[in-house]
DNA sequence: ACCTGAACACCGTTCAAGT
DNA sequence: ACCTGAACACCGTTCAAGT
């Protein structure tokens, strides 16, 4: 054993976040751990450990992927009015957390991940989805300053995802669902200001 | 050693609330753990476990002594208008998380809680929180059927908690929370009606 | 009946040793 | 240079044994 050579880095890199993700969804966050991953692999803990600082960055590369593909899903809500577009934008959030719930929980459980200690290039990732809101604020009142318009926007998303959180916490079956989506499209409503 | 009878059942299980409490305010959440814990009040791990089920039955009721003091704490807000009332709540809300910024946080890490399985007892207290809001929902809004200003509440609630949580991973120092504070308004007074 | 503390089955991480 | 796998220092939890 030993000097395999069969994979690069590169490559073992990216089995190691594959099987990570994988377990994450077949088995939920809590099943994770590197012996569970090199098995997967076909590598022992030893070698995670080339490619990976340890467990809490190789747990913020698989949620940097995770927030990527929430960006490229509240992306794919088509341009229309900004207040359809902000209701389908929140309701897209829900229904990635719903449809990929044990990566969802990954962000924001506090195993592994350590808020205090996001590198910059993750932190950019985050912003990425207030932005998304932001724009929409932009769009919305265009006589406001930037300013004021992300402030705004920062009090929705927070909203949003506040209320996403909620509906966890609150055993998530198929009622509670509905009710989290009817909650965000009053929650959107209230700031477009189409109150009732 | 064995047989002290020094404390009775109930003395004990204070105790170790109160150390997990202390330990957890002190050296924060992921500094917690039974050996500790049971160094703290002078007994052996064993008999932790004879006064709680394991760990995730002790956190809980270690939050729910947090849950009780975030509702007190909300519910000493004065009554004045219902504006200035709810601007008031999402303040000491915030102001809660951060004077006791290391309880917040277990309240929501996934470290030995697991929402999924909440007994019916502490989904009451976290109820308890949603109420405050939904109570000031019905004074604003008599006109409405309590169904519809719950939802509203828990657009408001969802929306308060998610900003504060935006907050902690956008590392909480002294500018963030005047900022957080700022966004939290902005919220509020989005719900009120009384958009800029 | 109360309490101990060794034991068990796990963790994440390291690093001397092999090729 | 790459990779192993034993070793270390931890975990939560259990339970036979003591008083």
């Amino acid at each position: 054993m030993a000097r395999r050579y069969e994979h690069s880095q590169e490559e073992i890199k990216a089995m190691v976040l594959q099987a990570a993700n994988q377990i994450i969804v077949e088995q939920g966050a809590p099943a994770l751990n590197v012996r569970k991953i090199a098995k997967h692999i076909g590598y022992t803990v030893g070698s995670i450990y080339m490619v990976f600082e340890n467990m809490a960055d190789l747990v913020l590369h698989v949620n940097a992927k995770t927030l990527d593909e929430i960006a490229d899903e509240l992306n794919k809500v088509e341009m229309g009015s900004t207040s359809r577009d902000l209701e389908e934008i929140a309701k897209a959030y829900l229904m990635f957390a719903h449809l990929n719930f044990n990566r969802w929980s990954m962000l924001f459980g506090n195993r592994f991940v350590d808020s205090e200690h996001f590198p910059d290039w993750y932190r950019a990732k985050m912003n990425r989805l207030e932005e998304i809101i932001t724009k929409q604020m932009a769009r919305l009142h265009p006589q406001n300053s930037p300013q004021h318009n992300q402030r705004i926007g920062n009090a929705l998303w927070g909203g949003i995802h506040g209320v996403c959180l909620l509906w966890i916490n609150g055993k998530p079956d198929k009622k509670a669902l509905e009710e989290a989506q009817e909650t965000l499209l009053i929650l959107v409503r209230t700031f477009v200001g189409e109150q009732r």
